[in-house]
DNA sequence: GGTAACATGTAAGCGGTTACATGATTAG
DNA sequence: CTAATCATGTAACCGCTTACATGTTACC
């Protein structure tokens, strides 16, 4: 029963389900867009996704047609009407669940007690820059993207992009002041 | 060459081993404990601990003892000299990695065309309802936890707990932001 | 002295990542 | 015509989560 059988979709068959919504047609271009936007809250790996769009196709959710060039394989995709209405189901369904945060860099700030003053200042400065660029990245290529997706009449992708950009911007500060901090207790 | 075998520590045997240093004696410790505290950032599931434990010990980082009750099993670890220098050498290391995300509530707003205006709404108050709730714990529990954690000579508990909470307080604000938006747009 | 809560550890299976294999197209 | 890049898909493996099995103490 592992993704879209019965009933409601799973997240990642919603993710997969979705980006086709939005204008991805083959397996590739779902890889490529959501490099680019989605994976910054949601990976998707390619196994994930060509296999979730098998069985979105056998579900009627896909409609899937073969579009190979000579011996190389392609099959491009476009949403049914039943995959309309189960992503709308999907999205207003209730209790998205918990926001997962992995991060190393916290990881070793918990244990930082095992650093030298030298040694932490160094990870918080390694934190903020990781930020810094993350930031970057996103106002020069995620957002201007996005915008233009909001152009096509998609205005999910640039709130999720300015939430990105947001929290990048909490995070280099919080490093930020942290580091100041530190350096006055160090004298 | 999964964990600790040769060269630097990965992550979740560090994890493992910093429970040890700050303070955790058994298996089941480090999962209490790591279950107020780190698995906000850094989530560890029982086989994980048991296995890290074994590899831990059989690499000399840990020193265990064996203290069953009768017929239960119970096994407990000391951190060794090795251990301290290898947990050093890890927390010191270049390049901590990314902070890897993972939302289904951003998954969804990601896609909220497929919505009505309510439901949007609904979907930005209950990750905003999401991230109160996180406060509150955070500030109830696991702040005062570190705190008492920091008395004994270990800050970085409560630095994390610290972000923890100026994480969330970001997103509810956020949320809170987004919410007014969409209430002004509607009239 | 029975029931619930605490404590300890494990088996099994899923989801996901890495890395690759292969084919077409463009550029030099 | 060769090399590099773009495009498409898959195999194999591993970490992790869920769920459970079992034992022991505390409570009523």
């Amino acid at each position: 029963m592992s993704a879209s059988e019965q009933g409601r979709l799973l997240n990642p068959a919603a993710a997969v389900l979705g980006m086709v919504a939005l204008g991805a047609r083959s397996g590739y271009e779902i890889r490529r867009a959501s490099d680019r936007s989605l994976r910054f809250f949601w990976a998707l790996s390619p196994p994930q996704i060509y296999s979730e769009l098998q069985r979105l196709e056998k579900a009627g959710l896909l409609a899937g047609a073969d579009e190979a060039r000579g011996r190389r394989p392609r099959r491009t995709f476009e949403i049914t009407e039943a995959g309309r209405a189960a992503l709308r189901e999907w999205a207003g369904g209730p209790d998205p669940g918990p926001i997962e945060i992995r991060d190393p860099a916290l990881l070793r700030l918990f244990f930082a007690d095992a650093l030298t003053d030298a040694g932490l200042a160094a990870l918080v400065e390694a934190m903020r820059l990781r930020s810094v660029a993350a930031l970057e990245l996103l106002e020069s290529d995620i957002l201007p993207a996005a915008r233009r997706t909001a152009g096509e009449g998609f205005t999910g992708p640039e709130r999720v992009a300015g939430f990105g950009a947001g929290l990048h911007e909490f995070i280099a500060g919080w490093c930020e002041r942290l580091g100041a901090e530190l350096k006055n207790a160090r004298g």
